[in-house]
DNA sequence: CGGATACTGAAAAACGATTTCTCGACCCGA
DNA sequence: TCGGGTCGAGAAATCGTTTTTCAGTATCCG
């Protein structure tokens, strides 16, 4: 910035002046300027700035698993707006660990980014909850029922699609369905309480079970096997989570039965195997660029001191071929 | 840190020191600080740090598509890799376009980053490149061919495994093959090559065809509609991308045709998909983690001031049922 | 011509750390 | 007891910018 000033002939007071935009500049000057920061290429240094204008215009996205096409394309649509608003993203990965969410958090505060969107892996976790007590940052949380005060919250409605799923399959005659869930969180009690609901209304006795367990492709391969494997199996089963329905998917495949006919099956998340499944496979579906936008948005209006409130997204039900009428015995 | 020294009773510079494990601390000084430290719950502003330190312990991220399955993965291998090493990730997401690739070179080298690991969209941009030309920090570029001196590589070997599913489908008879691919990146010009060369290896005229669009769904989908109006469609056709392999199924799929008898279809990149769809997918696959792990390896040793090389991770063919002997006409 | 207005320069004080410099205290051997 | 070396810790400079303050010049207006 000193060669700057020194070849524009003016002071370093004045290529600050010029470079952020302050009125009280003249034409002249300012023309001089920009010429010598073309010549000499020069690009203010953002740490300085950051350190002198207490902001970092970073955006911090703690996320659990960024390879899940779920956190992936959400993480995308965020990056986009936040781009275009002017802020970069630091992105942590904590791998569904506890600690580590803890862990990015701290480290996220002490890189002060200017505001923290975040997907934890255990709502309750004492460690967690410490972090985001002590941070003095805006934070937006994606899908969790996490007890913080000023914390914006972006849900999903779980329940409407679910329900829809679940009338759909009883519909079709199902009694005994099996619901296959990863860690108590919101999410997975959204499910539970839609597939509850719907058979209470309808005053049928309570004839489902849960499967809770991790939300993994390898839990969801076992907790199938061991589903099918038991004297009674479900007539339909509905994963609850885009791996969880990976990994049923395989078991179902390898035992050779034919869904929508052998037995129905409900996944989530409308990723491209749905689509290309044979049959094709139904799900309770969410838009996904939509969650990554509004957390951004809400990012930008908390940043911007514009008051702001909750935001919760649609969630709907796509019927396909892999729900059919109950088989009978 | 100012608080800490006084309630330390020492001076900030020993506070600095005890921090930051120099040598010439007491341990009576030293338990104070610490103490102090707990206290008051402080941790150092990594900003500052960085501003005086003159390296900020961030690694730049230049992504084409994060969203992307194959991308999502190396992204996630690499930030275990460097978060491990005490490294956070600046992601940018350029959405396929070459002006923000240029635009995000330059917004990490502002915000001085230590490193910057990429994957450009187009590997001859005059903008990206006099950008990357500009850049002091170390470089690690995801399989492509960057014409940069300093940079290291991370390269899939495409051929190999292009060159077994090529053989495969040969074998099988078939002769006229055609390879849908995107963008002339060096992937394309990769697989093209194998093909290439496994025909000629075998003294066979060049029977074959390529469609080249873009690396998307959507010209995948349109890439193998056109092939199958054609008036002689080929035998066999493979998809050079994951995205290429989705559109190009869902056509086929649409089409009612049964891969392995009616048409071979080989894919790319061993997403979920590949093995779940009926029948399987026949796919060249690579390790995804690995190129992520290997790309932050290679940041770190740059780093650390280690000598380097080009890495080459190897492809293999899966042979699946989506393969089979040409139909008889 | 007086005074208001607009621009600019120079200098200094941040921002929150690290690092260099310097100096006092202490120990040891001669 | 003194010189030299080591150890420990405070003071001050520094990283690259922004911001504030103050002063000063130039221009403009009536």
């Amino acid at each position: 910035m000193r060669e700057v000033a020194q070849l524009a002939g003016v002071a370093m007071s004045s290529v600050s002046r010029v470079l952020s935009g302050h009125p009280d500049v003249s034409v002249g000057m300012q023309s001089r300027v920009l010429a010598a920061v073309a010549e000499l290429g020069y690009q203010p240094d953002l740490l300085a700035q950051s350190l002198r204008r207490q902001e970092t215009m970073t955006i911090g996205f703690a996320v659990g698993d960024i390879s899940n096409q779920l956190f992936a394309e959400i993480v995308a649509s965020a990056e986009t707006t936040l781009r275009t608003a002017g802020y970069s993203m630091l992105l942590t990965n904590s791998e569904a660990s506890a600690e580590l969410d803890a862990a990015h958090i701290r480290l996220l505060a002490q890189r002060r980014v200017d505001g923290i969107i975040l997907s934890v892996g255990d709502e309750q976790n004492p460690d967690t909850l410490a972090a985001l007590e002590r941070l003095d940052v805006p934070v937006v949380i994606l899908d969790r029922d996490v007890p913080m005060p000023g914390a914006v919250n972006v849900f999903s409605d779980h329940r409407r699609g679910m329900r829809q799923a679940v009338a759909h399959l009883l519909d079709l005659g199902h009694r005994d369905i099996a619901m296959i869930n990863g860690q108590t969180l919101r999410p997975a009690r959204e499910r539970r309480a839609a597939l509850e609901a719907c058979y209470e209304e309808r005053g049928l006795p309570p004839t489902y079970r849960f499967v809770d367990g991790t939300f993994s492709v390898e839990f969801g391969a076992r907790a199938a096997g061991d589903l099918l494997s038991q004297e009674h199996p479900p007539t339909a089963i509905i994963a609850g989570g885009n791996q969880l329905m990976l990994g049923s998917l395989k078991v179902l495949r390898a035992r050779g039965l034919r869904l929508g006919r052998d037995i129905s099956f409900v996944g989530c998340d409308d990723i491209p195997v749905s689509e290309l499944y044979d049959p094709p496979i139904a799900v309770v579906r969410r838009d996904t660029a939509a969650m990554g936008h509004s957390a951004a948005e809400l990012m930008l209006a908390l940043l911007a001191g514009e008051p702001v409130e909750d935001v919760t997204l649609p969630s709907e039900f796509v019927a396909r071929a892999s729900c059919g009428p109950v088989a009978k015995t």
